[in-house]
RNA sequence: GCGGGCGUGAUGGAAUGGUAGACAUAUCAGACUUAAAAUCUGAAGGCCUAAUGGCCGUGUGGGUUCGAGUCCCACCGCCCGCACCA
């Protein structure tokens, strides 16, 4: 008896695969097509679990719809610029992209042992030039459609390297590397122009059926859609209006403040002849970037010693003060505040000694507001007080309604529909990106290079000694000629963000070596992506983008229109995670250790550590546990097997040692089996071939609706049961031939070598992957009789054994009868008898 | 702070509003073995009971329903995203 060897059967049936050729995909119209896609890797260099948790689901997908009569694209490549290569050559000294190349190898070479369905003719990196130059084509044809300007923002800087840093490597306001203040500063970027689709964006969230509806959730509340009214405060003693912008007008009466941004130009006019004002603009600059901190920052300002007159009650005089909350990115960069109706503008007020005026009450409760403001939801009816327009006891949304009317009518302002969404700033002031393929020409301006010179290379002679962008140190390339009067000028020296390479990849994969961005033969074909997959972390951004960039390539002649919507469905998946190990060191300080490194809670020097619980595998905590090494020791249909099992795919994962080594036992079981049922006779009579073969079908049934729903650790439980009753059956070899057979292609998606191996083993014909999935016998689905519990008043009191189609009348009789129900009735008459044909029956008393 | 999600035995989890705990791990018992490992068979939510059986039980509190892990409301805890990480 031979014993179940992964490393020679994955190797053998992975070159078969490669021999034949069946994972190269062809355009063929004798089969619908079918796109699978992962979300592509950053090369970092290592493979780990949650890569093989993501492209597992994948493959089992892509497997699955190869069985079912597809043609299937299922494509890989690589995410290849960004931040670490950078932060490597700085570290380690060398080029980002020999450490990228490098990496690519490492990984295509980590990752091809699992056995991917992938068609790796189609491969490339985002850092190729031949992909990168499509992506300049792409931005110059954007450029001229007018979805690319340039404007200021505000960036983070560190002022002893002389930098701009990325929001995670401000460390609680400060540079990652120096310990230096960080600072904004603004300066002139590239941005596309989203924001004119926000309202389309918004729209077909509604007809992505197959997204998770979280997902959709989110993208609509990141879109942000509100309507409100814009109202210009008149200035008590002369000047322009100050323009507020409000969503909640309907409480005008009790505002007490305004409060402008620190960027507004009333701020920065104000700051020249005010030296208090300036010094708290220059302390709001301190703030990091990010929209987390400017939150959760203290609440402060300042106030400007200006007056604005209340609209409709112009008795009331409102101080202007300047606010480190107001954004000047969002509405017009200045709010009214109304202490009473939101609790930010009530401590604020508190804090600073302003009114707190009461707009309406609660129904029946007239207490003024103290410490909680009164915030209820928009449905809710609350009573205005002395409200302008008239109205008194109505919803808040009526309330809003009548006030946005009553002040267009009045001529107090103007009612606009207003999106939280930004416009995306595609400027980053580094190297190891996509150069933005435009000159700065110093007769002409800004000037997009020809498209004859693309692509824009990255000039490979660059060193990261010294800090700040390399490209902008460098003179040969930085220099140039105006593509359009010949007169010199200087290359834009920002590269694009790396949200940019990821928002069209997936077209490209459509046809990887087109000499445009794509073909629109093949991507009107393959597109649009028939199941995306991938982590819920880009579940806005990355998703938002690409729905946008699949807008603007085919507004430029680069997408046919169905795929405006380039991910037909989309399936979020869960972490990896691990236990975390640690010890401490001389001076208490956590020391973490790999799981390799410990046994029975202990590491080499016998110290016990201490266990904290589950979390993401992450490097800096050690809790991480290497595919390769999974790979080596037990097999990749082991991991395979073990990252698809247990937990559900959207949610996370626990890897455990015992896990997976129970993996690896139930494949060798699986393998033992099949031998066992290839050595004896074929001729044996056996017992119960029918129960066999039924529960093969309930089988393929549930396996069939598992691997089609997502639900692939329910159809790896129906698999173990299935095996469990084969491994115990009497039937016929004949009916153990078949089932086994059958077992191996089910487990197929999941286990792809094993599988392929007990089919030849069997006698199958050609391989597992081409066979036609089985279909299940709806005849044999049907059980001989079924077990109905009776409840009485809702708990389970009895059981009936019953055949399937007998009618609910006669099941009602049957269930009375019983002698719990008797007992119970005690000769009264049961108030209520509810029978749900097949499920349960419920006796009311 | 804002937005989103999750919470079920010792553990991972299963359960179209219809028998809560499928399947697996860990545990315990038995078989095989000189022994161990491996393998095979079986037990097992908690409490009470000799047993039959009963009571309790899906983060907490309330609600809808003949019936709630599932739907609704409030709260608690944990996780993810927040626009220059990929």
């Amino acid at each position: 008896m031979s014993r179940y060897s992964a490393a020679e059967i994955e190797a053998k049936w992975q070159e078969a695969w490669d021999k034949a050729g069946i994972f190269r995909a062809t355009h063929t119209d004798d089969k619908p097509k079918y796109y699978v896609l992962e979300m592509f890797p950053y090369p970092s260099g290592r493979i780990h679990m949650g890569h093989v948790r993501n492209y597992t689901m994948g493959d089992v997908i892509a497997r699955y719809k190869l069985a079912t009569g597809h043609n299937v694209l299922h494509p890989m490549g690589w995410d290849a610029f960004g931040m670490p290569a950078e932060n490597a050559a700085m570290a380690i000294g060398g080029h980002p992209k020999d450490w990228t190349y490098q990496n690519i190898d490492d990984m295509r070479a980590q990752m091809k042992p699992l056995g991917l369905s992938i068609d790796w003719s189609r491969e490339f990196a985002t850092c190729d030039p031949e992909y990168y130059g499509q992506q300049q084509a792409l931005f110059l044809d954007m450029l001229e459609k007018g979805l690319v300007y340039r404007k200021n923002a505000v960036v983070n800087w560190d002022p002893v390297d002389m930098t701009v840093l990325a929001n995670e490597q401000v460390i609680d306001g400060k540079g990652w590397r120096s310990g230096a203040e960080v600072e904004r500063r603004e300066l002139t970027q590239w941005f596309f122009k989203i924001s004119d689709f926000s309202e389309e964006l918004l729209e077909a969230l509604d007809g992505l059926d197959n997204w998770p509806a979280k997902v959709r959730l989110m993208q609509e509340n990141w879109i942000g859609k509100s309507r409100g009214i814009e109202i210009p405060f008149h200035r008590t003693n002369g000047g322009d209006p100050v323009l507020c912008y409000s969503t909640r007008p309907d409480t005008m009466r009790g505002a007490s403040f305004i409060a402008i941004s620190p960027e507004h130009p009333l701020s920065r006019e104000l700051a020249g002849g005010n030296a208090e004002l300036a010094a708290f603009i220059a302390e709001t600059r301190k703030m990091d970037t990010t929209e987390a901190a400017m939150e959760k920052a203290e609440k402060k300002g300042i106030d400007t010693g200006i007056t604005v007159r209340h609209p409709v009650y112009p008795d009331i005089e409102l101080p202007v003060w300047v606010g480190n909350f107001v954004l000047m990115d969002y509405g017009t960069g200045a709010v009214f505040g109304c202490p009473a109706h939101d609790q930010r503008d009530l401590d604020f007020a508190r804090k600073y000694g302003l009114d707190v005026r009461n707009a309406f009450y609660m129904p029946g409760d007239e207490t003024e507001v103290e410490n909680d403001a009164l915030v209820p939801a928009k449905s809710e009816k609350v009573v205005y007080i002395d409200h302008f327009a008239g109205i008194s006891e109505v919803t808040s949304q009526e309330g809003i309604d009548a006030t946005i009317d009553y002040f267009e009518a009045n001529d107090l302002g103007v009612g606009q529909v207003k999106y939280r969404l930004r416009d995306w700033g595609l400027s980053r002031q580094r190297y190891w990106g996509c150069p933005i393929p435009v000159v700065h020409c110093y007769t002409c301006g800004v000037v997009p290079e020809a498209k004859e010179n693309l692509p824009v290379r990255l000039p490979d002679d660059v060193t990261f000694d010294v800090p700040g962008n390399p490209l902008d140190r460098h003179p040969t390339w930085r220099d140039c000629t105006c593509p359009k009067c010949g007169k010199p000028a200087k290359r834009e020296t920002d590269t694009m963000d790396t949200f940019v390479d990821s928002s069209w990849y997936f077209a490209r994969f459509t046809a990887p070596r087109a000499e445009t961005p794509t073909d629109m033969a093949e991507a009107d074909y393959w597109m649009n992506v028939d199941q995306y997959i991938g982590g819920i972390e880009h579940a806005i951004l990355h998703l938002l983008y690409s729905r946008f960039f699949a807008r603007a390539m085919h507004l430029t002649g680069h997408l046919p229109a169905k795929a405006i919507e380039p991910f037909d469905a989309l399936f979020t998946q869960g972490m990896v995670t691990h236990e975390i190990y640690q010890t401490r060191d001389g001076n208490g300080r956590p020391v973490y250790h790999l799981p390799e490194d410990v046994s029975d809670g202990k590491i080499a020097d016998g110290t016990k550590v201490e266990i904290i619980s589950s979390a993401k595998m992450s490097k800096s905590k050690k809790n991480v546990v290497d595919p390769v090494n999974i790979i080596s020791a037990y097999g990749a249909d082991t991991a395979r097997w073990f990252v698809l099992s247990d937990s559900p795919p959207e949610r996370d994962v626990e890897w455990t040692a015992s896990g997976a080594e129970a993996a690896y036992k139930h494949l060798s079981r699986v393998w033992n089996l099949c031998d066992r049922i290839g050595v004896m006779d074929a001729d044996i009579p056996g017992d119960g071939d029918d129960d066999l073969l039924r529960e093969m079908h309930k089988a393929i049934r549930d396996v069939t609706l598992g691997v089609e729903s997502f639900g692939f650790n329910a159809a790896i439980a129906k698999l173990y049961a299935f095996t469990n009753v084969l491994s115990k059956s009497q039937a016929s070899m004949a009916a153990q031939k078949q089932a086994i057979m059958t077992l191996a292609q089910l487990m197929s998606p999941m286990t792809p070598h094993l599988s392929e191996d007990i089919w030849a083993h069997q006698g199958g014909e050609g391989l597992i992957a081409n066979a036609p999935w089985p279909k299940a016998d709806e005849a044999m689905l049907v059980d001989q009789s079924i077990t109905l519990p009776i409840q009485i008043n809702g708990k389970r009191r009895a059981e009936i054994s019953v055949p399937p189609d007998m009618d609910k009348a006669q099941v009602e009789k049957t269930a009375l009868a019983t002698d719990a129900v008797q007992k119970a009735l005690d000769g009264a008459q049961p108030k209520k008898v509810i029978v749900v044909p097949g499920r349960i029956v419920n006796v009311v008393i």
